[in-house]
RNA sequence: GGCCGCUUAGCUCAGUUGGUAGAGCGUCGCAUUCACAUUGCGAAUGUCACAGGUUCAAGUCCUGUAGCGGCCACCA
């Protein structure tokens, strides 16, 4: 005697079916050998942490395609992954070092290395266990970690082409960089703040110049001037004197001086500075930098500083040196404007303000031909205007677009460890810059990082490539590798290509360009752009057509989640408080492709609730068709085996209307999915199940189960219960995996022509 | 400084090619051993920010105004 039990208990069904799921292979493409290729990449969550609410807004929205595709009968391939993530995972555990009051400055480079290889590891298996717990239909055989050999060597591979494009290329520049972590970073990882501070009238012999940091006057080599400006004609080609040194310093003429800031006349300091840094190009100015890497001043003597100021300022804090040297100019300081309101760069995850200092770094160029002919940005540029790539939300485009118009080139040196060593040799002889043969095919260097052993190739893992061996320019063996490690969104930004290529041999060939890009808008140029370029130059091909972007997740006022604020919801919780299918449908529902995100408990609370409908629903209409016991939930033995209706069978007018609605809820599900719309798709859905399905219909066949004796208008009632009822299922199938397998297999207690999972079941025409 | 978006029921938001305003949560009344109280039935609440315009018809298109939010930008 089978019973069906009285509520939906997710908790006694999600992790068995999803085990199911995954041992019966239907996460696999091949499961519809021959459909119709649709691919995903999963962005791969950073291996830091473990998996917050926006992933399982990520993970709904593709499951949602993924399984849409699927049940259309195409051969989907959601692949997954998870990213090393350089700077941000080195700064989540140079927090948890900092905790044991520790250094990561204290630990040697492998080791240290050594160290963050075990913590992503463990982060890694963590965060599968709760894409798994999410319902996640992703093939896990092909998934791939952004440190995999293979995918370094890939890497290399794009380093060299480009290097050899001449769209790799090494300069010393000033580049941002933060004095807590000591490392340069992009333009995008500097913020922007609003502060107030002093503004200083120093006055440089004749000249007064204004400027909010004096502390960098001893790097001062020139005072510029409007060429225009008629009140400081006279001094050009003159020098001043430098107070609080022994040296004196040229008056200059450059456009780029404002005639109506301060005085017109500004202090130009190269090393540190991005537009004294341009003047300086200009005018062959020398580059003399007197902040080192902890963001102290250092090398006074060269800066030619009196004894006294050597001995008062060396070391100190910038912040703290502005006073002190205010302090030494006395009645130098000719005013102070106190409280002048203006825009300062800081770190985006630390705050600490950037230093721009003058660095010898790799860059790649983005708005250069290269020898190839090919543009970065432009290329990119025309592949969006031209609708090879699609941003389903048209305004992001125009973000895009706009950003895209206006990138300068790209830092990718990072001066930390954690990540894929720059595989750049430099000859100590020939004082040669650059002699970076880099063969990358044999990435191993023994002994690098004692005791990681690839699983793949059998070598030790390294993150450097092979060295060469001889400089190519003067011969000799002495050649000295790059220190520093690739920012990581140049890795993640080949990831399309380059987990494709590495996962099975065909599957490049198949699954590339990639079907849809889903993924925040808050990373749409961090990575989505730099995808872009990187896909295009590489393969010749966009990574993928579609971009599909979701917002912010955010609480019922709109904040922010965060820790600070209390306000955070931890997916896996509610999942196992409500069920995963109530939290996903949470997530999706009432939300405008695009948007922020609006969620909270009661929201949840109440997609529990429809879930549970499903359940009860379903077990009426098993109920009825079996002839069981509607009050104990016995099942009868009754059962269907067709759902095709008896010919020349009665309907009732309120069979007919139903199956009528059904059939435009099927066209409409359908244009609304194939759209992108899965809101509208879920709310239809919804709607339609709960006020259509069940308070009317249901209602109805009440009525004649009770009254009419007719066998044919009761079969032919049964009959399209539980025609409507599969079928529905299958459309809610994406939104709540769990509920409506779960109902399926009990369905097919009573009608044994349905399929073995609803997972595999044919999309409703 | 440039660009983008938002303003719809008490709250949070949908609104698909312009065709008599919707959902979730909340509120009020009634029902209750009949699939489901994780329920059903019924009810209330909106000059769709404001001002113009196009149209037979505008929440939806155009122009302007106000408020809010976001992104980008090297102002010493």
């Amino acid at each position: 005697m089978k019973t069906i039990d009285k509520a939906w208990q997710p908790e006694k069904f999600e992790e068995n079916l999803y085990q199911r799921w995954e041992k019966a292979g239907y996460f696999k493409p091949e499961v519809n050998p021959g459909g119709e290729p649709f691919s995903i990449i999963m962005p791969p969550p950073n291996a830091n942490g473990s998996l917050h609410i926006g992933h399982a807004v990520f993970v709904t929205l593709e499951d949602i395609m993924i399984r849409y595709a699927r049940l259309k009968g195409k051969a989907a391939l959601w692949l997954p992954g998870a990213d090393h993530a350089g700077f941000e995972t080195q700064v989540v555990f140079e927090k948890k070092l900092e905790k044991e009051g520790k250094s990561r400055f204290q630990i040697p480079r492998d080791e240290l290395y050594q160290m963050m290889w075990d913590f992503t590891q463990e982060n890694k298996k963590a965060m599968e266990a709760q894409l798994k717990k999410l319902g996640a239909s992703c093939d896990w055989q092909r998934e791939k970690f952004t440190l995999d050999p293979d995918i370094i060597k890939i890497v290399y591979e794009t380093f060299k082409k480009l290097y050899d494009d001449g769209l790799a290329y090494r300069a010393f520049r000033l580049v941002n960089w933060c004095p807590k972590h000591q490392t340069s970073l992009s333009d995008l990882e500097v913020k922007y703040e609003e502060r107030q501070d002093p503004l200083y009238y120093i006055k440089y012999g004749p000249i007064t110049v204004a400027t909010t940091r004096p502390e960098t006057m001893f790097g001062d080599v020139a005072i510029a001037v409007n060429p225009n400006d008629e009140g400081y004609k006279d001094l050009i080609g003159k020098s001043v004197p430098l107070p609080l040194t022994d040296r004196d310093i040229p008056v200059i003429a450059d456009e780029a001086v404002d005639m109506k800031f301060g005085t017109g006349a500004v202090k130009v300091t190269p090393a540190h500075d991005p537009t004294d840094f341009e003047i300086g190009q200009r005018h062959g100015l020398e580059i003399l930098a007197v902040i080192d890497d902890r963001g102290r001043l250092a090398n006074l003597e060269q800066a030619k500083a009196k004894p006294q100021i050597i001995e008062r300022l060396s070391g100190k804090r910038t912040a703290e040196a502005r006073a002190l040297v205010a302090e030494e100019l006395d009645e130098l300081v000719e005013k102070r404007n106190e409280n002048y309101l203006h825009s300062v760069g800081v770190c985006y995850k630390c705050q600490s303000v950037i230093e721009p200092l003058p660095r010898e770094q790799w860059f790649i160029a983005v708005n250069k031909p290269g020898k190839s002919g090919k543009i970065l940005a432009k290329d990119a540029l025309k592949v969006v205007k031209d609708g090879r790539v699609k941003f389903v939300t048209k305004r992001f485009e125009k973000i895009f677009t706009h950003w895209m118009e206006n990138i300068r080139d790209w830092n990718i040196s990072r001066q930390i460890v954690w990540g894929i060593r720059i595989p750049a040799w430099y000859c100590q002889n020939c004082s040669n810059e650059v002699a970076t043969d880099i063969t990358y095919g044999a990435a191993v260097k023994e002994g690098t990082i004692p005791g990681r052993i690839s699983k793949i190739s059998g070598k030790p893992i390294v993150t450097e490539g092979e060295k060469p061996e001889k400089c190519p320019d003067c011969g000799c063996a002495d050649l000295v590798s790059d220190p520093d490690v690739f920012d990581t969104w140049f890795s993640s930004g080949q990831w399309p290509f380059a987990a494709l290529q590495t996962t099975k041999p065909s599957d490049f060939e198949k699954f590339y360009p990639t079907s849809v890009m889903e993924t925040g808008w808050d990373i749409l140029f961090f990575w989505v752009a730099r995808m872009i370029m990187l896909g295009l130059y590489v393969t010749d091909k966009v990574p993928f057509k579609h971009v599909f972007l979701h917002g912010l997740v955010r609480d019922k006022d709109r904040q922010k989640m965060s820790k600070s604020k209390g306000n955070v919801i931890n997916p896996l919780g509610v999942a196992e408080q409500y069920g995963t299918d109530a939290v996903r449908m949470a997530l999706v529902f009432g939300v405008a492709a695009g948007n922020d995100v609006i969620i909270s408990e009661e929201k949840i609370r109440g997609m529990r609730n429809f879930a549970n409908k499903i359940w009860n629903a379903s077990r009426y209409v098993i109920l009825r068709v079996s002839e069981g016991d509607l009050k104990t939930g016995v099942i009868g033995t009754d059962k269907l085996s067709d759902l095709d209706f008896i010919e020349g069978g009665k309907h009732t007018v309120e069979n007919q209307r139903m199956l009528n609605e059904h059939e435009s809820l099927k066209k409409e599900t359908t244009r609304l999915l194939s759209d992108f719309k899965f809101s509208l798709a879920g709310e239809k859905l919804y709607d339609y199940f709960w006020h259509t399905f069940a308070d009317i219909y249901i209602e109805e066949t009440k009525i004649y189960f009770d009254k009419h004796s007719d066998e044919q208008i009761k079969k032919n009632t049964k009959k399209a219960l539980v025609k409507v009822l599969s079928e529905t299922l299958i459309m809610l199938h994406p939104f709540m995996p769990f509920v409506t397998e779960a109902v399926w297999q009990e369905l097919r207690e009573i009608s044994p022509d349905l399929v073995e999972s609803i997972m595999i079941a044919e999309w409703p025409k």
